[in-house]
RNA sequence: GGAGAGGUUCCCGAGCGGCCAAAGGGGGCAGACUGUAAAUCUGUUGGCGAAGCCUUCGGUGGUUCGAUCCCACCCCUCUCCA
């Protein structure tokens, strides 16, 4: 593929490019000496579980890759003891090399799902800090002053509201940018609120006599919640290894103006498609319902399949429009309970609720209601107790989403 | 090392001897409305076989009939000075 065209691909749906003649050149080096570029993507296995958040930057390196360069997907191992500050107003807890271990293995199996695995290489940034001496840590840090790692927007914040911040911190843009120059990476990719680790990093490999990277960042995807960025820790995530129910759900309950950014970060409909999508839903013609229903599907698909899709589709539909009984219940046995049976305790005892408070609470306020298995409406519980007779092959459930079958 | 400010329930933040399971806001959950939309409104938000009882206000001791609130020591954070 042409230059021309390669640097479009890049730049489709990308914040920051820095900078493109740089990117050119390394192109045309690329090609001259038939040499793919090196492109990492790091991330710290934090969070066992990669969300659509994590797609986005991963689909942008699965096009490098398309165009014939090389993944290099770091895991940051190590830097996953110091806890990256980005964007946080804390520091963050560090983790244990067993949790470490077991979050990556994880990350390798799921990244697979997006990335081609021949063309990946699969890096751990323990491979060369694990052996780095005291003198060399003191040499990286002092590639770097004060004033420039202050120009952090996280770093300003807390220092102004009198929020601590600890030196090892400080570290995490530099050992990020060292991983860099032992990759001898060409690009590297990550969210908009990484531009400054990855500034860092290019002046780190010049430091160390290496040609800079090029930068590339895509967008940040904001949460179910539409508020704060998709992240395990704020609950607003939706787990590409998530059941096609659970993800169906969760695409189902953002807004109407999210759907839309959702749908330029994470659907490949051609950029026509999505045009027309927009005008039909501003001159009525697309009822935003249906248009999120196709989206979800599209989602769904890609990581479980189209059948998958469709079952959860007509599942949702028959649950909540319908206001039916979902397709898949867990049962619940209450052969051993006595005749008379407290609502509340067997809510907490079937794991519906996590306490018996909580399940009163569910109960005065009129979260809870049972059916018949054949179907029929479901009816408000009220009373506190009820005989298990009355409960007995019926199905009960809890706030809009969570049902068992008691046997 | 010196001087000062502070550590409260999921988060922010009031309380400053009994009326405190602790105001207010945020978030969460439930209900109404809907497209399980969003927004809005209402309720709720430590635990308990729920009358009442038990455990919470950085930690440990103490004063008191009684302590989140007073005292002592300790731990942690921030500010200024050195």
């Amino acid at each position: 593929m042409g230059i021309d065209e390669q640097v479009a691909v890049i730049k489709r749906g990308a914040v920051d490019l820095i900078n493109e003649k740089e990117l050119r050149d390394k192109l045309a080096r690329s090609e001259a000496q038939k040499k793919p570029l090196r492109v990492k993507l790091g991330m710290d296995p934090t969070a066992p579980d990669l969300h659509l958040g994590h797609t986005v930057v991963l689909q942008k390196l699965k096009q490098f890759q398309e165009l014939g360069h090389v993944a290099v997907f770091l895991i940051g191992d190590f830097t996953g003891m110091i806890g990256d500050p980005t964007g946080r107003n804390e520091t963050r807890p560090a983790l244990t090399r067993d949790e470490i271990m077991a979050n990556a293995e994880t990350y390798k199996k799921q990244v697979f799902k997006i990335l081609d695995p021949d063309r990946t290489e699969i890096r751990y940034n323990s491979e060369w800090f694990e052996t780095i001496t005291a003198a060399d840590m003191i040499r990286l840090c002092a590639q770097y002053t004060m004033a420039r790692i202050m120009e952090r927007e996280d770093f300003r914040n807390r220092f102004q509201n009198n929020m601590p911040i600890c030196i090892h911190e400080f570290l995490y843009p530099l050992v990020q940018g060292y991983d860099s120059v032992a990759l001898e990476a060409d690009v590297e990719l990550g969210g908009h609120d990484q531009i400054f680790n990855l500034f860092v990093g290019r002046d780190i490999q010049k430091a160390y006599g290496q040609e800079s990277q090029v930068l590339v960042t895509v967008p940040l995807l904001e949460g179910t919640d539409g508020i704060n960025k998709m992240s395990k820790s704020y609950g607003n995530y939706v787990g590409i290894d998530e059941p096609p129910d659970e993800m169906f759900g969760k695409l189902m309950s953002i807004s109407d103006d999210l759907m839309i950014k959702y749908y330029e970060l994470l659907s490949d409909i051609p950029l026509e498609g999505l045009n027309a999508l927009k005008a039909g839903m501003a001159n009525g013609t697309v009822h935003p319902k249906q248009a999120k229903v196709d989206f979800a599907k599209e989602i769904i698909t890609r990581f479980h399949g189209e059948a998958a899709a469709d079952a959860a589709h007509e599942n949702f539909e028959k649950t909540f429009r319908d206001k039916g009984i979902p397709d898949i219940i867990e049962t619940w046995s209450i052969q051993s309970l006595p005749p008379l049976i407290s609502i509340p305790h067997l809510l907490k005892e079937a794991s519906m609720v996590s306490t018996t408070s909580e399940g009163m609470r569910m109960l005065e306020q009129g979260g809870v209601s049972f059916a018949d298995i054949t179907g029929g409406q479901f009816l408000k519980i009220s009373a506190k107790e009820m005989p298990k007779t009355e409960l007995l092959g019926k199905v009960i459930k809890v706030g809009k989403r969570k049902f068992k079958k008691l046997v």
